[in-house]
DNA sequence: TCTAAAAGTTAGGTAAAGCAAACTTTATTA
DNA sequence: TAATAAAGTTTGCTTTACCTAACTTTTAGA
């Protein structure tokens, strides 16, 4: 039924973008497709055709353009990936945003399912790990400058988490 | 000179392929290739062709097939982008190693150099922070299946840490 | 309400990447 | 060394995804 129809980067994109549209304007209009998707109107009509022949829009010449469930549940999906593989950037790797943008962008269509739920448990895991959390990734930034742990930044990142620690086996 | 010729992914497929045969073989094969790219001869021919004109095979009908310089700079990159990704899916993520494999096989494409050094560095991090490491993962794999922490196990990792801890500060 | 502008579609074209099948060159071996 | 097998190439076709330009439909304002 709903199996995976193995869409094209490219579809993938028109979907996520469909999916936003709907969420601000209630509807998708081509123009507004074509002008988040950096492309010509022409390409659009050609783009809603290919999905609607594959059940993910409903979508007739001069219609409105609205997902189906199926459709709206890939494009879920894959907005789901762009946000997870963002936040591991920015809040993990300490991207800067707008590059951690568009290399999510790219990213959302290559990870597998199993690997993004691992990377969603793996940042909460960071997080709710007494060992490290907010300041253990601060430290990794100094470790980035550096390459080589130094002593006196050590220190001080060891004893915040012997603190905690301590708070916690009290 | 050795600027971002912008290769598509096809193309940068074949470079790492090429490089793969020729660290095996001295040199590498059309049929080879296709082989490995699981794709037809014809098809490698083509291939070929534009690599060439980008520079960046040395080329010429029925002649053996090497990297040139600008060549083998651009395949050692993507390969290096290949294993890091692998690495941490698999040694940091815990993906099965032949999701790793494929799953790494499209990121390489996708991240950028910016994130990519700034992963080398992560892996590192982790495995140099006397907060993390080894044991730290093992907890996360529990932390996985868990989803919350459970008292038990994070107890049992709080005193491996601690006990790291304390022989480092003495 | 009627007409221009905006939005959408169609038609024809290009480029990349692949296929299958016919063909050519090179290599092997009898 | 000749003929046959293997490797490599060419040709013609397909698909995807885009473009531009011309055309049609819809919308909105005078």
């Amino acid at each position: 039924m709903s199996k995976d129809t193995l869409l094209s980067e490219s579809l993938e994109d028109y979907l996520e973008v469909i999916l936003e549209l709907e969420k601000a304007n209630k509807v998708a209009r081509a123009k507004d497709i074509a002008e988040k998707m950096g492309v010509q109107r022409g390409s659009v009509t050609g783009a809603l055709k290919s999905l609607e022949e594959k059940n993910l829009v409903n979508y007739e010449p001069y219609s409105f353009i609205t997902l189906t469930q199926k459709g709206a549940r890939i494009a879920r999906k894959i907005k789901a990936r762009h946000m997870v593989i963002k936040d591991f950037l920015e809040r993990v790797l300490q991207v800067d945003p707008e590059i951690a943008e568009t290399t999510a962008c790219r990213m959302e269509h290559a990870i597998d399912d199993l690997s993004l739920d691992r990377l969603v448990c793996f940042i909460d895991y960071i997080y709710a790990c007494p060992r490290t959390g907010e300041d253990w990734i601060q430290s990794f930034i100094e470790h980035c400058s550096n390459k080589e742990l130094d002593a006196a930044s050590c220190d001080r990142c060891l004893n915040e988490c012997l603190r905690r620690l301590q708070k916690i086996s009290g």
